[in-house]
DNA sequence: GCTCTCGTTTAACAAATATCAAACGCGCAA
DNA sequence: TTGCGCGTTTGATATTTGTTAAACGAGAGC
């Protein structure tokens, strides 16, 4: 592992606030693991073997049942694959799948439930961020039950970070963003289409808005963070 | 507040693993709130003031949003509303509003962040209680993205717990069950219709299977705990 | 620069779910 | 008991979403 790794690791956000030989101690424990696009960290049913976390790359938290399958939440550089099943010792309820070439560092699961039991620090960091996982579920459940398909869409659009020229950059192929979103390729497509009359224009991945109080009110958008 | 309620709070199922102390802190600061059937113990945008532990009664975390609202879990006596807003000190996201009349210890969030953050033993067990929750969360997401409405209901009755004869009992009206699986009441009546071909027989609140294994194909039920 | 592939869009149609309305039935109070 | 109120069920219809198929278009490799 190189040095730069090393660094990676020990200054990851889950950290945040945690004293520097809890860092170095779970660098010490990790190898690291390199994922084509496509590759798979871990499967659904398995029991968990890492703590993975992202030092490049994306991986998509994947559901599968009933013949089809759906992406849950996406994660990228610098965030940790924090499931439950690795906190609790269960098996996985979801797979990750590398979205594109990703490099990761696995912990051994039973070292960091070690280290969670004996770091006080550690522990509370990992309530911090059990804690801010849990909205965000929260908000794609409630989106699920009460938001039609195109106001999931504005929802989601309204929620992404912009540059300079208010641009939003989507983070992954339409395929990919309407399993996201619960619905399907074709319905993520007319989605677009019914968003048109608030300026939503989208050239690739690409999306400007124009009237954005206007799609504000569409989709009921809560800003609460 | 009474050594009964005292006791209750000490030994409410979050705690487990706690020293003995810390449940005596919680239960100093706790006030007892009755709420009768109806009210709500908070609300979605409020400022979070107390952390909820149900001393006797039943409460639904509800969302609301674009005119409409929904259920998004249910919680009985000797649980604790422990949503990330408390954790965090954010803006609720979801309302609690008791299903039948109940008590309620309100712990002030300002106490009990403290203690997490002087109480190793309680992060360590809040870091499981959320982790237990996010998994429900996660089946219920992948429920409402990859099953149908009759599945989801069959995956319901398939998780809920039975009496000595087998025999189900609803935990709540229909009205609220249909909220809670995503979909109408009167829609949730025709699921009802749709899983008597595997014996489902329902009488108020209480529901029979006879074809148990049946209804497993029937909604690719997922046993993993 | 040119295909070739694969993701996206469009269209027509089918299935699932919601809505509206009315009938039903069970519990509760007079 | 009798009648009332409210939750549930049933039916007809509308809307939303998924499916199938085909056309389109942009990017990768030759």
């Amino acid at each position: 592992m190189s040095p730069d790794d090393h660094h990676r690791i020990e200054t990851i956000a889950l950290l945040e606030g945690t004293p520097p030989h809890v860092g170095r101690l779970l660098a010490e424990a990790a190898e690291i693991r390199a994922l084509a696009a496509g590759e798979l960290a871990f499967v659904a049913g398995q029991r968990p073997q890492f703590l993975h976390l992202i030092l490049s790359g994306r991986l998509a938290l994947i559901g599968e049942g009933a013949g089809a399958e759906t992406m849950v939440e996406a994660f990228g550089e610098g965030e940790a694959l924090l499931t439950p099943a690795v906190v609790l010792d269960r098996l996985y309820l979801l797979s990750a799948r590398a979205m594109i070439d990703s490099r990761l560092a696995a912990i051994p699961a039973e070292s960091f439930r070690a280290l969670l039991d004996r770091e006080p620090a550690l522990a509370r960091a990992v309530v911090t961020q059990l804690a801010r996982h849990w909205r965000v579920l929260i908000r794609q459940i409630k989106d699920l039950k009460l938001r039609a398909g195109a106001q999931r869409l504005a929802s989601y659009l309204l929620a992404q970070d912009r540059d300079r020229s208010g641009r939003i950059y989507l983070l992954m192929e339409r395929r990919l963003l309407a399993r996201r979103l619960g619905m399907t390729p074709e319905h993520l497509s007319r989605a677009f289409a019914q968003l048109r009359p608030f300026g939503v224009a989208a050239v690739g991945r690409a999306v400007t808005i124009s009237d954005e109080s206007g799609l504000r009110r569409f989709c009921d958008y809560d800003a609460v963070t």
